[in-house]
DNA sequence: GCACTCTTGACACAAATCGAAACAACCATG
DNA sequence: CATGGTTGTTTCGATTTGTGTCAAGAGTGC
């Protein structure tokens, strides 16, 4: 339920606008980290859908595009000023599954988004038997471990049993760690858009989460509340 | 690799252009054949992609779309006049692959096909993504050895007997691992789709599994509930 | 600082979901 | 037609989810 996204553009402008649409239907947002190899940071973090600007971290796009197909099953979507044919037909061949336009019309570029997603298989097959383990999804927060594919909690090597629920929202807050999120954004990530449901319940899972997570610990709070905003997951104290 | 794409528009002269195109880069067309089950007919003939405009045999191209998206896996195109936002995000959410704006640009238009077609696995009635099984083939999930062709399992090299019943979820399960599947899904894959049956008859199986297949062991749920959503099989602890 | 308002934490409780077992229907077999 | 095995439904207790409430806390204007 819970996907992550990339956005790689110099266009600021357009990168910011496009990764609130994302976080607004519930996205988990990953950091570019400049100068690192970005289809190896697309694995290393599970990213389920890259967006990439025509000109990206000081790079062609383009080219992006294609070190991203060959190394990663992730869906990629291309963004251009350019409407011209040959532009399309060159992003998709170089493996993009969408070209669009900017500035993008939001509620098009979800559903754009959400489309290639229906198509995106996490796991590539692999017919001949073993397939590779799951290493992945292991996000660390400091002495916090979880196993996103197994859904395991562990806080100082002391495993402990949470609910699905808290499971997901735990999931939500470690994407997206020392950043605040809405409990609008929280439930959208958890159970997906339109969802009929009280705010408050997010309170409650982060009250149960606190308790079991953290009991014993003194002092300093490691899920924040900030007051008329939400919550955030505080990581490097 | 021959594809077989099926053309429906009203609009003639859309629908002509389109067919050349298609035809152009290889594609084998299907005639549409007036008051026919669309869907069934796009099974039954194998094909891959469907190209639908805003009205298609005298129906509501929407609806159609929807329609084909609940009983075909088939990519499937929407053509409209209108590039209004609205038009879009619904055909989308129809079930659309993807929508194109006419007059189409042809060079744009072949590789939008492609990359639908490069996303479309042409799996037969099975959950969606699910890898496909090859006969005689041995699936192995840690300790759990399962065999589809003599329809044995074993763990930890202990051989045991399941009904058939028990022994066709655990399949579905097994083609799956580590991804939550829903009872529907499950249902739909083991007894074909719109069987008249309970969700809750999932339930009873997974628990007569767990009894035969884990009995003995301790901690770790193999099977594992997500509530609300469905079963995973685990793999790799 | 003080009064006021809005937000949050924590708990209690209703509703939904799940696990396991009991039970009825079905089916093949002898 | 009795038997044994399997399938699918029902039921009940246990767990989890989601709502309501109220006291405590945070922000604001004075």
């Amino acid at each position: 339920m819970l996907h992550t996204a990339l956005v790689l553009d110099d266009d600021t402008e357009s990168a910011t606008r496009v990764a609130d649409c994302l976080r607004d239907v519930g996205f988990a947002l990953v950091d570019p980290v400049a100068g690192s190899d970005v289809a190896e940071a697309v694995k290393q973090d599970g990213v389920n859908i890259c967006i990439v600007g025509h000109r990206a971290m000081s790079r062609d796009g383009y080219e992006i595009v294609r070190d991203l197909r060959d190394r990663s099953p992730a869906g990629i979507v291309m963004l251009n000023d350019s409407s011209e044919e040959i532009d399309v037909v060159l992003a998709l061949e170089m493996g993009a599954d969408d070209y669009m336009v900017k500035p993008v019309r939001p509620r098009e570029f979800c559903a754009r988004i959400r489309t290639i997603l229906r198509r995106t298989v996490v796991t590539p097959p692999n017919v001949d038997g073993a397939r590779p383990v799951p290493d992945g999804f292991l996000r660390r927060v400091d002495d916090l471990e979880i196993c996103g594919v197994l859904r395991l909690v562990s806080v100082a090597g002391r495993e402990l049993s949470l609910t699905d629920s808290e499971f997901d929202v735990l999931m939500v807050l470690a994407a997206q760690t020392n950043r605040v999120l809405s409990r609008e954004q929280i439930i959208a990530s958890v159970k997906g858009e339109g969802h009929a449901i009280t705010d408050r319940l997010v309170d409650g899972i982060i009250s149960r989460l606190r308790r079991k997570l953290f009991a014993g610990e003194t002092g300093f709070k490691r899920i924040r509340t900030v007051h008329g905003r939400g919550y955030m997951l505080v990581e490097g104290v």
